[in-house]
DNA sequence: CGGCCGATCCACT
DNA sequence: GTGGATCGGCCGA
C-alpha cells in the first residue's frame, strides 16, 4: 500500500532512510508505470547539515520544496545532466531530504530501457541515482510534486529488509561538507530481493 | 553579470 | 583510475 503523510512528516530522518529500503518507488508518467525497490538511500538533516543543500537555512527557489511539509519530491539538477530524487520529510520549516541513490526494477522494464536508451536489461540499470531518475521518468522539471498523489509515490510491498542486512557507510561526493562528511548517513541493503522483473 | 562548481556517469586508458 | 561532458543555481561584486 501507499505510504501516507504520517510515513514522511516523522522527525527522524535517518531511520527514515533505513525504512526506505525495500520499498517501491512508482512512476506513472503518461501512462507508462515503472516501479523499483529502492536499494539505497542517504539522509540529509537540514540547517544543521553541511552536506544538504538547505544548510544554515538556505531558502532559494531551487530548495524552498524542502521547507514544505513531508511527501514531497526534491528533484534537482546535478552536474548539468543529471535529475536526482529526494523524498522531503519532517515538518513545514524543517527541511530534511532523503536522497534515493539506488534501486532494483521491479516493473516497468521496457520503459525504462527506453528511456535509458539500454539495449537489454542488467543490474545496473537502477544503480545510481542520475540512472534510477532516468529510467523511472523523474525529470527534474517535476520537483515539488506530492508523493501522494498518482504520478509519482512509494508503496509498501511487504518486502523485508533485516536490520544485519542494512550497511551504513559516510555519503558519497560531498567532501566540502566538512566533519558532517563523515557521518554514516548513507545506507545499502545487502540483501538479494529475489526480485524477477517483468 | 560573471565565474565557479556540483548529492554523476561513462568511455577510454 | 581518470578526465570530460554540460548547465542551472548560487554567490559575490
Amino acid at each position: 500500500m501507499k505510504l501516507d503523510l504520517s510515513f514522511y512528516t516523522r522527525e527522524n530522518v535517518v531511520q527514515i532512510s533505513k525504512e526506505l529500503l525495500g520499498k517501491a518507488l512508482c512512476t506513472n508518467i503518461g501512462g507508462n508505470v515503472t516501479e523499483a525497490i529502492i536499494t539505497e538511500t542517504e539522509a540529509y538533516a537540514g540547517v544543521t547539515d553541511k552536506a544538504s543543500h538547505a544548510y544554515g537555512g538556505r531558502r532559494t527557489k531551487r530548495t524552498e520544496i524542502m521547507f514544505s511539509k513531508g511527501g514531497h519530491a526534491y528533484i534537482y539538477l546535478c552536474y548539468g545532466m543529471y535529475s536526482l530524487f529526494n523524498v522531503v520529510t519532517n515538518v513545514e520549516n524543517i527541511p530534511h531530504a532523503v536522497l534515493i541513490r539506488g534501486a532494483v526494477a521491479l516493473s516497468g522494464i521496457k520503459t525504462m530501457l527506453e528511456r535509458t536508451g539500454n539495449k537489454k536489461f542488467t543490474n545496473e540499470l537502477l544503480a545510481g541515482p542520475g540512472k534510477l531518475s532516468k529510467a523511472l521518468g523523474l525529470h527534474f522539471s517535476l520537483t515539488g510534486i506530492s508523493l501522494l498523489h498518482n504520478t509519482v509515490w512509494i508503496e509498501d510491498k511487504d518486502i523485508m529488509v533485516y536490520p544485519e542486512n542494512i550497511l551504513a557507510t559516510p555519503r558519497i561526493g560531498i567532501d566540502y561538507a566538512a566533519e558532517d562528511a563523515l557521518l554514516p548517513y548513507r545506507f545499502v541493503a545487502k540483501q538479494n530481493f529475489n526480485i524477477v522483473p517483468h
